[in-house]
DNA sequence: AGAGTATTTAGATATTTGTCTAAATAACTA
DNA sequence: TAGTTATTTAGACAAATATCTAAATACTCT
């Protein structure tokens, strides 16, 4: 729960799985989307892997990233147990 | 959405917006659940109250808490969004 | 094998954040 | 009014975080 909420705490990641909920992409693409070094966005993709938000495939010489919705059930659900 | 995220992004203010889903409770009842100082706990609900994630109500020399669940909507549906 | 492209890792740095103690403010009570 | 209790504000500090550049790794293609 920790490693989700703190992947979500941050504007460029929260934008980086918006856009990898339109399509898949790979880490150079999502770069393109960001005015920020490509070594940082590894980073964020880094973060947001580890809270199993996203996953990769490497394809060739890319590295293709993916959203894996399913995490965002457990998220769902902690809010909804505030709500009653 | 920011602010949102910035709260909960935090174990202790998760945990307070938990002990507040239960019932109202006061500054003072709030600290006594953590083994942290008042001054620290008190910013915390600064940064709840910020968020719009709990009301403060003052009452006599106490200030009672609430936990505000109509903001949550806004989380719901930004999960659901990417959820399609 | 060597050059070029894609991505990540390493290391540095400035900013943000969570925490503390001490002091200030506000309200009750004798 | 003076003392006590409840809470917040102010200021300091260590740890975490987002960012950068430079270098390393991995793959493609001639």
């Amino acid at each position: 729960m920790n490693s989700l909420f703190k992947a979500l705490n941050d504007e460029t990641r929260r934008k980086i799985v918006e856009l990898l909920k339109k399509k898949d992409m790979n880490a150079g693409e999502i770069a393109e989307q960001f005015n920020i070094s490509k070594p940082s966005i590894s980073h964020h993709l880094d973060i947001l892997k580890r809270a199993d938000l996203i996953t990769s495939e490497k394809k060739g010489q890319f590295v293709e990233y993916s959203l894996n919705t399913s995490i965002l059930e457990d998220l769902i659900n902690w809010i909804l147990t505030l709500k009653k």
